[in-house]
DNA sequence: AAGTGGTCTAGACCACCGG
DNA sequence: CGGTGGTCTAGACCACTTA
């Protein structure tokens, strides 16, 4: 069903969740994955190219591929929904719509949405608990041709995602975030049970569909100390930075 | 000097940036990427999955690529250290070294560093500034091994990692950071010049070297309203989610 | 000097999207 | 249905690391 490729990726996370692979230590050659696997060099690229992008493993020309963690947070390795992402931790997500209404597009919802300033847009403020605790607050704005199908959505609905595929077929394929960290609001305090100027971890975020149409944009609000992300990096395999001219 | 791939996904950046696709339009086929670049498919692919991996294009099994943006933000797409960043973005770093002693391992020390609790480590308060204003906080931790060339560093040096490896010929290849917010303590409020209480955008990092020998961990709080962090993410290839039973 | 990953080629087949 | 991207192969050469 899956790729060759990628089922070998599986095996080799595995492998390392098992301890097959030492970390600190090295990985096989890439020719001898290659003949163990029964694939050629370029299926095992792929696999291995896998890992390195979520930061298990590192790699540099010349020297065998580094086994560096097992990492299992949540990254932004790839899109997912707030349902999908507290299904995969092994919670339960809920919602509730707080206020929900139509209005004209400022010009940041015009700018965000590719949209003409005025055009109505429908604005929604949600809240979003784990395992029944308040944990976010997600102010989202939706363009006209969205508006519809936000409305007929339940009140409580679970997985806004999921709801609004099953309803138009639309894919939330890509995603842009910025992160930060601002002060509660007297409203974000009120609706997180917090006290007005405390921490809250911001991320204001656009969703695509797979041909770059804006579906929403959206602020989210998390409480202090209810989640984290988590990103690895590496450097480019560039030789690091060119030295200064002395020495 | 640089591999083909590379410039030909620069080419394809600047095409971008330029105007020559639009936003929303789609990029050229891969074979014809390929005749007009003279390289082979292969080449091709290696090229525009980098710029995938940017956020600036997106694609799926049997669409043209799309092109989704012409992102500029300061993205964890690259480990870079501050100084280099601030670099990129046409500004002048600056750093001032408030504290710096040696102690004992703690327990979170020990697991983060990868030695043993009790060993000696060497602690170190810097504060940061971009053009002159002050923006961050950093508490770093180094193993026993790095902390004589750490205490060699001038205390206003503008470019640790740079340093470093001109000491020492260590390269910081990974990192892998955790991102959220927290409220200014004390000590926190008085060096950055803001109330107590007040929102910081925290990030908590190990860095290692390309083996994974952790060579840093750091604790760096950001002035709410400095700096932000942007993220571009895409959903597998996969046909999203398994709809539910149901139709 | 041998081993290893990085780059590149030329070709093949398939799954999927679009008109 | 033709065009497209996704997958895979078998081979080649080079740059770099390691011992």
């Amino acid at each position: 069903m899956a790729a060759r490729h990628e089922e070998i990726a599986d095996e080799l996370r595995q492998a390392i969740d098992r301890g097959d692979y030492r970390i600190g230590g090295t990985l096989p050659a890439e020719t001898e994955l290659a003949t163990r696997y029964g694939v050629s060099r370029g299926t095992v690229r792929q696999a291995v190219s896998a890992l390195a992008a979520e930061g298990r493993i590192g790699s540099r020309q010349g020297a065998r591929r580094v086994v560096l963690g097992n990492r299992r947070s949540q990254s932004f390795a790839e899109l997912r929904s707030f349902a999908q992402w507290a299904r995969a931790m092994g919670q339960q997500a809920s919602g509730r719509v707080l206020e929900q209404f139509r209005r004209p597009a400022t010009a940041e919802d015009a700018s965000r949405l590719q949209i003409e300033q005025g055009d109505e847009v429908l604005q929604v403020l949600r809240v979003r608990g784990l395992d029944g605790e308040l944990v976010l607050l997600e102010r989202n704005v939706y363009p006209e041709w969205m508006a519809s199908a936000v409305e007929s959505l339940p009140a409580d609905c679970e997985s806004v995602v999921q709801g609004l595929y099953d309803a138009t077929g639309v894919i939330f394929a890509h995603g842009e975030h910025v992160i930060d960290a601002v002060a509660a609001g007297s409203q974000d305090a009120r609706l997180l049970g917090v006290r007005r100027g405390s921490p809250l971890l911001r991320i204001r975020r656009v969703t695509t569909t797979h041909a770059g149409r804006p579906i929403e944009w959206s602020d989210d609000r998390y409480r202090s100390g209810s989640v984290s992300f988590a990103v690895a990096n590496s450097i480019g395999s560039n030789p690091l930075i060119r030295r200064a001219a002395e020495e």
